[in-house]
DNA sequence: CGGATGGGGTTGATCGATTAAAAACAAACG
DNA sequence: CGTTTGTTTTTAATCGATCAACCCCATCCG
């Protein structure tokens, strides 16, 4: 089944039923019900390979992440997904697991299958992996870290303004030493996040400590592991801000198997807002980030890209507003202790 | 930069070019060396439509899922992409949300892609469409609901073992009311688990009790729901075994709302061992399904069936294994009271 | 009336591979 | 030396679309 036999069937050439799907040039209405009606007959799908062959296109475009199996990524995929297809697109996958030779694999697929455009959603992208696309052309639109230039756009999270959502509510519920979770440094995201938190410390004239900035794996495991080892200051804090909330649930975990009270001793901010932080016990105080709101303007984005070839990219700003739930509320003095 | 190119660098046609790329005959190793060379000076990468276009092959999968935010599909899906990465195939995943328009559009457009293959994780999804990829020879594995025929396999999951593991433990506990919360009934899969239990707990002489059976929806919140309906019952279950790990979550969330201790007043078992399970309070007992497992023999079925066409499918069988962490312990009796 | 205009179609080259069939070459044999 | 046989490589048709260039025909205008 192909065009051609659609065509005979019709009684027209190849190119008018071309014409017609693609909607590329003014078609009569009769000519144009005939051809439909001998699609829908013959049941015709157009072979998507001799379409990109023939234009170049691939309606394909890749998306790459480092970890799906962290719940914010799902979320992302799905929005973006979604997306995609309302635009006739399809999108490839790739985790890359934060795995260099997989990342590096990943990426000249996706360059063999001629995507039309990448989004590529994980701090961690190696800069000669990019030039390999950007030297063909692919338009990119990058979580964060991405530089704009021709063919690149970048879609900001607001990191300070998610901290500062989050420290001004600490500060206004009278806390005063805070402590911060980061995510691993290794990681260019967690090295953002931490830093919008020193910043912010700092402006409000707060004084660094450094045992209070504490540094786990954006997991749960993580979380609880740092957080133990903020228990054991001498003078621990009375609130503690996590990079995301994955890392809140085990700081959750370690204050509880520890006898201690969310938030009558300790309160707790998330960062990301995922489903999961409803429903704690208590349920989280977070800073959202709408992955729908992120993944629909990188979708956007590189779609601008894709249509309007070789134009300068752009920034877009995605905002943060926190979400108070029940993890969070006034330092109460009594519970102030030493360690030892 | 096209296999045209290579052809004329290296002083060969074209398709012996093709035929060394491909290993589809053998090449004199001098002719080898100078393609190689070849392709390595030009960084030529081959076009995959056009390899598409002629072969009738895309060395693409599709990957159908019902609900990529439940943390049960993240893991197959990262799973089958890597199995399918070493393969030399790329996987196209489409998110349903159990929404019959959207699985609809999807797998026409996967046939229009003309994958080799289709991996259906869902258990909604319409004859009509199956047959759809059937009749283009489109071969199929499914999740537990397919019949094994022509192009079509299956993986079975094992409910029946899982079920039985986890009742079992909790009868050599003691416990003789055990409540079940089902996934929402509507869907094949959680109508599956449920007759498992209710045929295991025949199996042992159990009278069923209709008021110990809830619904939930797979997810936290559902869990919470059942689990209060079954804490108003006058004679409460003493354990209680769900169809997924949230909604075990949901549950554990319940009753510590209630004032109640797992394992103490309540035990609890969960259903797939997500990552989750682990890091609960306390750690969840659960019956663990490997996605591993499943996403990799689902992803070799695939792979048999696309090798060797027209050849009848098997079904594989999964097993699963009872994972005791501290959220089941013997009823104790005193915890016993009615609920007026 | 003859030429310009433009809407509606068709023709045929083209995209970049694969792959039968044919050809070229080499070795073996009577 | 001519013929087989076998191996390696080339020729050229093919996959199924897109799209620039061209054609046809009706209409309009001076």
């Amino acid at each position: 089944m192909n065009i051609k036999k659609v065509a005979e069937h019709a009684g027209v050439s190849t190119a008018t039923v071309s014409r017609l799907i693609n909607k590329t040039s003014y078609i009569s209405p009769g000519t144009a019900k005939k051809v439909w009606r001998a699609i829908e007959e013959l049941g015709y799908h157009p072979n998507v390979n001799a379409r990109g062959l023939a234009s170049g296109k691939s309606s394909l475009l890749g998306l790459i992440v480092s970890d799906i199996v962290n719940p914010f990524f799902p979320d992302l995929v799905k929005s973006f997904d979604e997306a995609a297809l309302h635009h006739g697109y399809e999108i490839i996958t790739a985790n890359t697991n934060y795995d260099e030779t997989r990342t590096l694999l990943r990426v000249r697929r996706l360059i063999e299958r001629r995507v039309d455009g990448v989004a590529i959603m994980t701090s961690e992208m190696d800069q000669a992996l990019v030039d390999e696309l950007s030297t063909r052309g692919i338009p990119i639109v990058f979580l964060d870290t991405g530089k704009v230039k021709e063919n690149i756009s970048n879609i900001r999270i607001d990191y300070e303004q998610g901290v500062s959502q989050a420290v001004n509510h600490l500060l206004e519920l009278g806390h005063r030493r805070i402590g911060y979770i980061s995510g691993p440094l290794g990681l260019k995201s967690a090295r953002i996040r931490r830093s919008a938190f020193l910043k912010f410390l700092k402006k409000k004239g707060i004084i660094e400590e450094k045992e209070l900035v504490t540094i786990g794996d954006y997991k749960i495991s993580g979380g609880k592991k740092a957080m133990e080892k903020l228990l054991k200051l001498e003078d621990r804090p009375t609130a503690v801000l996590t990079s995301n909330d994955l890392t809140a649930i085990g700081a959750m975990q370690a204050l509880r198997s520890h006898g201690l009270h969310v938030p009558e001793d300790v309160s707790l901010i998330g960062f990301d807002d995922i489903a999961l932080a409803a429903t704690t016990d208590p349920p989280l105080t977070t800073v959202n980030v709408s992955r729908v709101k992120v993944a629909e303007c990188a979708f956007e984005s590189l779609l601008e890209l894709i249509k309007h070839k070789t134009q300068k990219g752009r920034e877009v700003h995605v905002g943060t507003h926190l979400v108070i739930r029940e993890s969070t509320a006034k330092p109460s003095p009594k519970t102030r202790r030493s360690g030892r």
